[in-house]
DNA sequence: CTTGACCTTCCAGTTACTGGAAGGCCCATG
DNA sequence: CATGGGCCTTCCAGTAACTGGAAGGTCAAG
């Protein structure tokens, strides 16, 4: 199948599909016209790289758990480790970000927000400290 | 001051106040020798942006800030609405992590994580939808 | 005078795409 | 048979916010 059929059934924008194969993630037999002819194992490929990604695992992550996931005889343990780690970063994302969001809760909080130039938020972050 | 002081006092390593220059957030004066001199006033700025971006702001809502920041007659809504929009960012990120957190745990629950082959985590991945 | 710590600019690479230009291919309609 | 629209192709550039490194100038100490 083409392209777009491809992209359509994977749910991946068939700019992103070539990119992948650009960087090796798959490789897509060709048409004589030079078109890509995707085989249904391809668009399988497809859907569990955009699953994953969607799981928010880098690109090396995926060609990763694709190289596992081709290998029938690998250990369960290999892939729970490298969703180990990715979880383990994702945690600490969290962690910033809610930290992030607590600090500017609390100077939305503190800040008026009205029409008069004082504004507890600047001032916090021009604070010198 | 040179720009190695400058870095120290304003926590930012020195290729980052160089990018800052770059992308005009900060403009220091230069001596004979062509070294950047920073004022008090330049570090001071880069503290603020230091804050800023430790708080998730983009550069460009950085930009925003400054000029609000160095504006005395502002609305501190104007500092606020940004701040709010930030805020829903920062919480739409978390949202999202969240998500990926709890989908990645319950499949890590369901891992065995042995020498075995079997793995829950690659299978759902692998599953079509 | 040399050494080492600074400083300078410029170029390239990072992540994972995304947009757009220029041009080829295919099918249906007039 | 021509043409138009919708596919497809490649290639180049841009995104965000730095970061690393090369090549070379400056300065202060010994």
């Amino acid at each position: 199948m083409n392209i777009g059929e491809a992209a359509t059934q994977s749910g991946l924008p068939a700019k992103t599909i070539r990119y992948y194969e650009d960087i090796k993630l798959i490789a897509p037999l060709r048409d004589a016209n030079g078109y890509r002819d995707f085989s249904d194992a391809d668009v399988h490929k497809l859907g569990f790289l955009s699953r994953a990604r969607t799981l928010g695992f880098t690109i090396e992550n995926c060609r990763a758990l694709l190289g596992l996931w081709e290998d029938q005889s690998r250990a369960s343990a290999d892939v729970k480790r490298i969703a180990a780690e990715h979880l383990a970063v994702i945690e600490s994302k969290i962690a910033d970000l809610c930290q992030m969001r607590d600090t500017l809760e609390h100077l939305m909080n503190t800040c008026h927000g009205d029409d008069r130039p004082d504004c507890p938020i600047i001032n916090e972050l021009a604070s010198r400290r």
